[in-house]
DNA sequence: GACTTATATAAAATGGAACTTATAATAAGC
DNA sequence: GCTTATTATAAGTTCCATTTTATATAAGTC
């Protein structure tokens, strides 16, 4: 599976912006993905899954618990990926801001548009 | 459509990476897409489409034929997402790294591996 | 105006990931 | 040893994006 395919799926992103801020036992990470996204606990498990056989993730036991925790290398492809355009386009996407606050004398780009889209559930 | 969405797709990706250089023609884009996946015509018109309509690019008709190109806008909404990754996890991938090299003595990450998985067609 | 070229759209088929329900495995607590 | 808690696996189903086949549109060519 390419990296893309696993970041193309909004519970696993959400799964791993809950493991950014450190390791998180399975549990927990169920609860709060079930409660939004509303999938039962299997659901969140095999994500889990998809999550370790990819090696975006380790796994840590301790007793009946695992804890999950990210693991950046495989971001790298990613990365990669995205930064190889991020440069190449960047410089359109600043040509084209100056030209529009030159032709209508605002800012160039103070803030970034950020949007958070969260579809529920199925994609 | 979430930006990863159009991204977590093997077609789709290809399609603009041909499109990196500048714009090209649906008919070329077709072939050579025909070429590398074995999918029909309209199945890469298809794919076209969704990129289109999703604003990954833009369209400019002469006479019969339609050029693509990348609209570097809507990349911003996974750059931003990925980068908040890697600079976080940058920081542990560069400490193991240095952890490593203290102790066998080898050079700190001189060229980064870059693996770029390309299945053929179906996920 | 018939013919070809270039591309898109419609409708139906298919394939596979993601979900559910049910159950297993394993450790901890009593 | 039985029960509870935590997590994973199995089997079956559902859903939807992707693909195909078929056709439409629209512009050049002769």
């Amino acid at each position: 599976m390419h990296a893309f395919d696993i970041l193309g799926e909004p519970v696993r992103r959400r799964i791993l912006e809950l493991l950014e801020r450190g390791e998180r036992p399975a549990g927990d990470i169920g609860a709060i993905i079930q409660r939004e996204f509303g999938i039962s606990q299997p659901a969140v498990s095999q994500h889990l899954r998809v999550l370790r056989e990819s090696g975006f993730t380790t796994v840590r036991a301790d007793g009946t618990r695992r804890f999950y925790a990210v693991r950046p290398a495989l971001f790298r492809e990613v990365t990669d990926w995205v930064e190889r355009y991020r440069v190449h386009w960047e410089d359109q996407f600043d040509a084209l801001d100056g030209h529009l606050s030159a032709v209508q004398g605002r800012p160039v780009r103070s803030s970034r548009t950020r949007r958070r889209t969260r579809r529920n559930g199925r994609s």
